[in-house]
DNA sequence: GTCTATATGAGGATAGAC
DNA sequence: GTCTATCCTCATATAGAC
């Protein structure tokens, strides 16, 4: 990687942190600027359309990380249900380290754009389409017939996406864990239904 | 009601407004006033302490109304896996009206304050915590276990903010509409659970 | 590619007349 | 209580030298 990729990159992850922090208008070119260690000078040379286009980049970096942080999750457990709880209990981890400052980077910036927002809505709809569709085929993996494991998958999202904005804004784990609990418990349950019906 | 008190309370709802379709500090002051045809000049006479005075103050107003809204949907369903079902599509029809620009208050201010913003923290902190002691009651009130309940009401709580998230970050009610039909279902069969170890 | 300097506008907040 | 005018800071973005 050349040193030019390397700025572009470390932009990049640092937009990413400032967004899961302040989201997307508190967050400003100066701090990333400063933040990133980066030159002043060269940002419209890496990103010619400003600031949009860095923090689209940005909410690309986080559903990748996203999405290989549940492919590895699914492989270090032998049930969806316990996969499913370790994710969640991930993010409650992710809280404490940062004394409840941080969420999920769309969650942040998913509740603040408008329809001008070209670049950003495009980036947001990805991301959230793709992790639906990776929790949609680990359900179908698991045996759920289509339909449920499409409900699954929302329900399951949602717990976890809410799950981190209850738990920033009440600063306490409780809404992580009991959530986290509470679908290993019924996924743990209806896997078992699916299972009989197969065998 | 004196013309002051209403104009207060004008700014006060038009903030809460925009804070759902922009977040906190995509608003700003002129913004507010000009929705909501205040007088400019008497805002800090009506709110002294300024710009984070005025949201909290939206906070409480978005947490009362949404308190209600869910009072309401308690008494006009006869079980509660059918009004929490009836809850969370009211946010989907909610969301449909606006074109997908909206979602609650206290989800998106909260995704934006760090520790600096005492009120608002404390406004969100009270305003989520009400929210969960009103869905831990309604779980009890249905003859469940107490940890029952609150493990409930933390998941039925995450998973309708998060369903909001997702629905305005893919422009869809899918996932409201996913979710609202699996919370029928699992809380249903919790509470046949519940009813038969009584009866 | 990176620098400095700056254009241009909007933000929140305040002062003082009425 | 409401008005106008204004201050100060910060934002994004651009221009032009190197």
């Amino acid at each position: 990687m050349t040193k030019a990729q390397e700025t572009r990159q470390r932009i990049i992850s640092t937009t990413m942190d400032l967004l899961m922090q302040q989201g997307y208008h508190a967050t400003g070119l100066n701090q990333i600027v400063q933040e990133s260690n980066a030159p002043k000078g060269s940002l419209y040379f890496h990103f010619p359309k400003g600031k949009e286009e860095i923090v689209a980049e940005a909410l690309n970096l986080a559903g990748e990380w996203t999405c290989s942080h549940v492919a590895e999750a699914l492989q270090a457990h032998d049930s969806v249900a316990d996969a499913v709880a370790a994710i969640t209990l991930s993010f409650a981890h992710l809280l404490e380290e940062d004394n409840y400052g941080k969420s999920c980077a769309l969650l942040t910036v998913a509740q603040e754009v408008g329809d001008d927002d070209v670049l950003l809505r495009k980036a947001l709809d990805e991301g959230f389409a793709g992790w639906y569709q990776l929790f949609v085929d680990m359900f179908v993996k698991a045996q759920f017939p289509q339909q449920a494991a499409e409900r699954w998958a929302d329900l399951t999202l949602s717990a976890i996406e809410g799950a981190q904005a209850l738990a920033r804004g009440q600063r306490s784990v409780r809404p992580l864990e009991n959530t986290a609990a509470m679908l290993r418990l019924l996924i743990g349950n209806a896997q078992q239904m699916y299972d009989m019906n197969q065998g």
